[in-house]
DNA sequence: CTTATAAATAGAAATGATTTCTATTTATAA
DNA sequence: TTATAAATAGAAATCATTTCTATTTATAAG
């Protein structure tokens, strides 16, 4: 807990309840959810809460890199723990349960190298997202 | 333009108006375009058009597979004519002028590997994103 | 420990993409 | 030519997300 909350300072945020208690739920379930899972969630212990204010923590606990976003197949933003802030990484997330994993292997090397010698363009950002089955859940 | 109707025919898709303007755009503009683009491209053309209609034709001439999605930034479907619909491959886009090229590489091996001897899970699909400036814009 | 201040928040309302629904029109196969 | 299922328009509904405003709160300075 203390990381984060040392995130939070580093960025100026404060430490309030609400962000609190968000990065409280993602320590406790390692897996990913969206703005209305989260508030769905919170809403018992906190049940003055707007879910606006949900969707600007998830943002910003985003931002200070105490989460990160992953498209979920409707196209809706995900959230989930960053155990990895600063190193270059992607993330395994399970169909079954949802839980997320860092995968910290990246290859891209060669598909930039093909496509700036083929298409004679320059590549600034790849972006991945790899699903599967967990090992408990296969 | 006669493949693409083929493949209407192979899917069960009737041959309108409609869906030939639409096909016709994709191949006049080799660009990414969302439904709202195109609707105001063939707007001029076909006063007499809905938007609900657009979204199902892109719908429909994916799963034909005359067209690909790719998502943009804002995390909405653009969608752009697929000239390799029978192989494995991903698709680059310029961040400038939306230009989408196909890329037939890809060593998403490596990374499987590496998932599942670490991870222990099973891969089952991955979706890369490559975008930069093409040869033009760069 | 107070107090001042900017930041954070709730709740309502607005926004905007996408989908659903129903009546009408149309492509096409017989 | 006609019957039929498929396609479509247009209005309305849906639903995630954002904006707005008044109120509350964390925190830094005294």
């Amino acid at each position: 807990m203390e990381p984060y909350l040392r995130a939070l300072k580093n960025n100026r945020l404060k430490i309030t309840p609400r962000r609190k208690a968000v990065i409280n739920l993602f320590v406790n379930y390692r897996m990913r959810m969206g703005p209305y899972d989260v508030y769905g969630k919170l809403k018992k212990k906190l049940p003055i809460l707007g879910l606006p204010t949900v969707y600007r923590i998830l943002d910003e606990l985003t931002k200070a890199g105490i989460l990160i976003q992953s498209l979920s197949e409707d196209r809706q933003l995900r959230y989930a723990l960053c155990t990895l802030p600063d190193a270059h990484h992607h993330h395994f997330t399970c169909r079954k349960c949802s839980k997320i994993e860092e995968v910290e292997f990246c290859n891209f090397k060669g598909v930039t190298r093909f496509i700036e010698k083929k298409l004679n363009a320059k590549v600034e950002a790849h972006q991945l997202q790899i699903e599967g089955l967990c090992s408990e859940c296969k």
